[in-house]
DNA sequence: CTCCGATCCTGATGGC
DNA sequence: TGCCATCAGGATCGGA
């Protein structure tokens, strides 16, 4: 589900949790991608929560000591329910907060994870992450570098989270059809001038995603509860034997690894 | 080092 | 309606 948009829609959702303090944690099913380690209930349980950040799709829940490190995975959600409304068999983790209230993580596929770091930026999951698309200068000129005597495609580079964070499927294909790009192009054989193409269609696609609330295809759903309507603004992904938006073309589909991809022939070479 | 496929798990969807 | 196959927004791991 959730790419670096939809992980920054909950994020910024749930700013509120900023000075309120955790009163218990509740884990109904821990075995999640990795299992939830024991020490996290002692490690957050009367802490006061001092900010949410985000590095790459991950979610940092920060207390004095250190952080929980929330990862949403394909499926996974959070939001902000009443401890008296019955969690459902895929509401694995409620944190408690006052009021009445938990952050309620809920993770039909089970493939985010819940884990404890005192310095969680050192942790093993977040670093050697690639660097952050919407801080700094726009990622063109590194991911030319970066891509340079590679062979692999260009949607794959895009995956690649060492490389760059944040990136997922929809974007990666959607960024690569502004830029013109035909996804399946080797990495190694785009120009500087294409990357900076590219740097700039990433950041722009990301920010729209963002200013959307994100890309609601099933089940993504804010911490608000509501869902997000940038896939009304999809070029391309989702959109096989459309017209392109741009000249008109069927857009085409076709598998890359074990993943789809999306591009219209006439404007992506 | 680089790259690719297999893998974890459940729910939604479409064809027959 | 039921059953089965296929697919899904991620990312690690192992092996070629």
């Amino acid at each position: 589900m959730p790419e670096l948009p939809e992980v920054e829609t909950t994020r910024r959702g749930l700013l509120g949790l900023t000075g309120r303090p955790v009163l218990d944690l509740v884990i109904r099913e821990g075995r999640l991608r990795w299992p939830i380690p024991a020490e996290l209930g002692p490690r957050l349980v009367n802490q006061t929560i001092l900010h949410l950040d985000r590095r790459a799709k991950y979610l940092l829940l920060r207390v004095p000591t250190g952080a929980a490190i929330i990862h949403l995975g394909m499926s996974g959600s959070l939001r902000i329910a009443a401890v008296a409304d019955a969690p459902g068999p895929l509401d694995h983790v409620d944190i408690v907060l006052d009021g009445g209230q938990c952050l309620r993580f809920r993770d039909p596929r089970r493939f985010g994870c819940l884990l404890w770091s005192e310095t969680p930026e050192q942790h093993p999951l977040l670093k050697s992450l690639g660097p952050e698309p919407l801080e700094g200068p726009p990622p063109g000129p590194h991911l030319f570098l970066s891509s340079r005597g590679r062979r692999r495609a260009i949607r794959d580079l895009l995956l690649d989270s060492e490389v760059i964070a944040g990136i997922g499927n929809i974007y990666a294909n959607e960024a690569l059809f502004l830029a013109g790009i035909d996804p399946r192009r080797a990495a190694g054989r785009i120009s500087a001038a294409r990357y900076e193409r590219l740097g700039q269609a990433i950041r722009t696609t990301l920010e729209r995603a963002i200013a959307a609330g994100g890309t609601t295809l099933r089940d993504f759903l804010g911490s608000d509860g509501r869902p997000g309507y940038f896939q009304q603004t999809l070029q391309v992904y989702g959109r096989q034997g459309q017209a392109c938006r741009i000249c008109g073309t069927a857009i085409r589909t076709a598998r890359l690894g074990a993943r789809s991809l999306f591009f219209c022939p006439h404007c992506q070479t």
